[in-house]
DNA sequence: GCACAGGGCCAAT
DNA sequence: ATTGGCCCTGTG
């Protein structure tokens, strides 16, 4: 790891929210104010220290922050803006945004989100970047860099790559149940039933419809992989904790449809909902808040 | 040790 | 429209 880019004067940017805030499976804490983060089939250091408006980017050069960092990191957006009226809906969301202040959505890799989101389901967080890991280094190739103490990184495996594995190799990466669905996401992606780089220019409804064809994909998959790679800032993914959540700040604990949650999302934070969710989810499952107790 | 739930979805009723 | 089952694993 050899170049060092410093970026100067970033407002709000905390890179330990961004990471920790569940859009993001490839990374790893090496400490506090220490991330590795394997995307754009590079591996970086990320160094901010807590509050700072300055990050070390070890392993990267300036050309590349501008070609590829800048926006994966969603540096143009103007997070002051969004934070602030989010804020002021009420007090519940005052203190979402105070936690998770910091928290970027970031531009990732379609296909990558598409399989990482098929394995996301009924799983724990620990447990899905494990399976990941698994598949990257069973059918990735290496980066040409290790991390500094000599352990390497894998890149995400393309849909021809991934493709060629049975279902006992999948299987053996811990995915499960699940094996059949990246097998048929490899096959509809390959044979171009399915189109990701048409997906930015569909409606929201048409994207969504196409994605759903892939078995394993539903409607919160959907909704993940167009908030998480196609910056489709008007969706609301309502997984358990953002149910249990909303249920919690806004019904008075009362158990409500996932449709109506996000006609309520709709009406209540507008266009602003994606963002909304990824402060909420954070907030919500780094306190743990409305797990129903034993 | 065992029951349970985890960034849900499918298939059968 | 509703519901049981699901691979696997960390947590209680």
């Amino acid at each position: 790891m050899k170049n060092v880019v410093m970026l100067q004067h970033l407002d709000h940017f905390a890179i330990g929210q961004i990471l920790e805030s569940g859009q993001v499976f490839r990374f790893e804490r090496v400490s506090e104010s220490s991330y590795l983060l394997i995307a754009k089939q590079r591996l970086i250091k990320i160094m901010q220290q807590p509050h700072s408006s300055s990050v070390l980017i070890h392993n990267t050069t300036i050309s590349e922050v501008d070609d590829l960092w800048s926006q994966y990191f969603d540096l143009d957006t103007n997070y002051h803006n969004i934070a602030t009226v989010l804020s002021h809906k009420d007090e519940h969301m005052k203190k979402a945004v105070a936690f998770g202040q910091g928290i970027r959505l970031l531009r990732q890799d379609p296909w990558e989100m598409l399989i990482s989101f098929i394995i996301s389901q009924n799983k724990a967080i620990p447990h899905i970047k494990a399976c990941i890991k698994n598949l990257t280094q069973q059918f990735g190739f290496p980066i040409n860099e290790a991390d500094g103490e000599g352990n390497y990184y894998f890149t995400f495996p393309t849909p021809k790559e991934l493709g060629r594995a049975t279902e006992e190799e999948l299987r053996a990466c811990k995915v499960g149940f699940r094996a059949p669905y990246i097998m048929d996401a490899c096959q509809k992606v390959l044979n171009g039933e399915i189109l990701l780089n048409d997906l930015y220019f569909l409606s929201i409804e048409e994207a969504r419809k196409k994605l759903m064809m892939i078995k394993g994909v539903g409607p919160k998959v959907a909704d993940c992989i167009l908030l998480f790679a196609y910056s489709k800032m008007e969706l609301f993914p309502t997984d358990v904790w953002i149910k249990r959540v909303i249920e919690g700040l806004y019904f008075g604990g009362k158990t409500i449809p996932i449709k109506e949650i996000q006609k309520f999302a709709e009406d209540y934070f507008g266009d602003l909902r994606g963002y909304a969710q990824q402060y909420l989810f954070y907030y919500a499952r780094e306190n743990a808040l409305f797990k129903p107790v034993k």
